[in-house]
DNA sequence: GAAAGTATGTTGTAATTACAACATTTCGGG
DNA sequence: CCCGAAATGTTGTAATTACAACATACTTTC
C-alpha cells in the first residue's frame, strides 16, 4: 500500500507516521486495484466505506433510465470519495462510482469510528469535516458550471473556474471531449461543434484538453 | 430569539439548554429578520457564519450574468446553510442567498470555535459533520433530478424522489410553479406545460403544489 | 509504418426548448 | 362581490439541442 498517498492526505494531517499505521488498522484499511471503467459502486448499494484513491482516478456519475451519463464529480489520486454515504451508513448510493483509468482505491470502515479513544476521534472529525466541507464546493462549482442554459455559458463558466483556480489564462483540463460533455451534460457532438465555433469567434483556442481562453480588447468608438 | 427551534437542531443534538445558551453566547449568535424576496448573501462575499432559519425559509441559488436563475437549495426552517462557507472562510461564496419568504435567521460566528474547549468543541463537530453531510446529498440530489436531458425526466426524477421521501403517491412539494423551473433548471412555460401534458397522458395529476403519481397498470396481450 | 481502435470534429434533420405574448385561474383585500 | 395582483396555463415562432451518420485525426500494437 502506498502509505507517502495517505500521509499527504486531508484525512491524516496533523497524524504522525506511528499514528497513521495505528489508524489505518483500527479502520480495517484495505487497498483495491479497477482496471479502467470498473465499476466501484453502483447507484442503491449501501457503504460504511470512505474511498481514498491512491492511484489513478474516479467519476462519481449518475447514470439514468435513458443511458445518460451524468459526471457530477472527478475524484483524483489523493482524494476522497463515498464519504457522505460512510458517514451516513443507512442512506443507498444515488450515484455510480466508475474508474475513469486504472486505480487503486483504499476502503477505509467508518463504523470503526465508534472505537477510537476521544482525542484521535475528533482530530480525525475535524478532518473528515474539511473534506466533505470542500466536496460540498466542488458539487456547488458543478451546478455553477451547468446553471447556464447554453452551451457555450456551460463551457465558458467550466472555463473560467478552471482559469481562476490555476491563475492562468492557458491551462490543461482533467476531461476529454465526452468526459467534459457528460459533465456540463450536453451532448458530445454539440459540444465539440460549440468548441469550434468558440474558436471561430477568437473567444478561446484549444487542441486536445489544454485550452487557452483569450483576451477580448474592445476598441474605443 | 426563539431558543426551542434551535434546541432541536441537529447542531446542538446532545446539549442541554444551559450548554446551548452557553454556545449561543459563545458563538456571538445574533438574530435578523428579512423580508420575502431580499437578499441575504450575494455571490463573492466572505463569511464566516453559519446559518439557522428559525423561521420561514431561504433559496441558495446561482443567478447568472444572463439574469437565469437557478435553485441549488431550499433551507426551510430548522435548516442550516452557508456552512461551507462558514467553515473555509477564505473562500468567496459562488452563490446567493434569498429569502423565500419572510424569515428570521441566526448568525452564529464559526471563527469562535476555536476558543471552546475540546468536549464541547468535538461533540459539536460531530453534528457539524452530520449537517455538511446531509447538505451534501441534497446536491448530489438535485445533480440527480436535472441529470435527464428532458423536461419529463427531470419532473419525474424529482417526483419520484419526494414520493419515496414521503412514503406516499400522493404529496405536497415547497416549491411554486417558477421556483420549481428554476429547481430543475427549465423555463416556467416549458414546465407549466410539460405538467399538462403529463396530466393528460395519465402520468400524474397536480393542482398548485399538491401532485399525485399515477401508477400505470399494464395489461397483458 | 500499416491496421485497428479510439477520440474528436462536422453536418443535417427531427425534436425540444426558449422566449414572448396572451389567457385563465387563484387569492386577498376593499 | 368586485377588483387588482400574482400565479399558472396556453400557444406560436425562433433558436437550440439531440441524435445519427459520417469524416478526420490521433494512438497503440504488432
Amino acid at each position: 500500500m502506498d502509505i507517502s498517498v495517505l500521509h499527504n492526505s486531508i484525512l491524516f494531517k496533523g497524524f504522525d507516521d506511528t499514528e497513521i499505521s495505528d489508524l489505518l488498522k483500527a479502520l480495517n484499511a484495505a487497498e483495491k486495484k479497477y482496471n479502467k471503467g470498473e465499476m466501484i459502486f453502483s447507484s442503491g448499494e449501501i457503504t460504511d466505506k470512505l474511498c481514498f484513491v491512491t492511484a489513478g482516478g474516479v467519476t462519481i456519475e449518475s447514470n439514468d433510465m435513458w443511458g445518460n451519463r451524468t459526471i457530477l464529480n472527478l475524484v483524483g489520486k489523493g482524494q476522497f470519495f463515498a464519504e457522505s454515504y460512510a458517514l451516513l451508513p443507512d442512506v443507498p448510493m444515488l450515484v455510480d462510482v466508475c474508474a475513469a483509468e486504472d486505480c487503486s482505491i483504499v476502503f477505509l470502515s467508518m463504523k470503526s469510528l465508534a472505537n477510537l479513544n476521544d482525542t484521535i476521534s475528533s482530530r480525525l472529525l475535524a478532518n473528515l469535516l474539511t473534506i466533505t466541507t470542500r466536496k460540498n464546493l466542488h458539487l456547488s462549482s458543478r451546478s455553477f458550471h451547468t446553471a447556464p442554459r447554453q452551451v457555450r455559458g456551460r463551457i465558458m463558466a467550466y472555463l473560467n473556474t478552471i482559469s481562476v483556480q490555476k491563475h492562468s489564462r492557458e491551462f490543461d483540463i482533467p476531461f476529454d471531449r465526452q468526459q467534459l460533455a457528460d459533465y456540463l451534460n450536453v451532448e458530445r457532438s454539440v459540444l465539440s461543434n460549440e468548441l469550434s465555433k468558440m474558436q471561430r469567434d477568437g473567444l478561446i483556442r484549444c487542441r486536445k484538453n489544454h485550452f487557452e481562453i483569450i483576451t477580448v480588447t474592445y476598441l474605443p468608438g
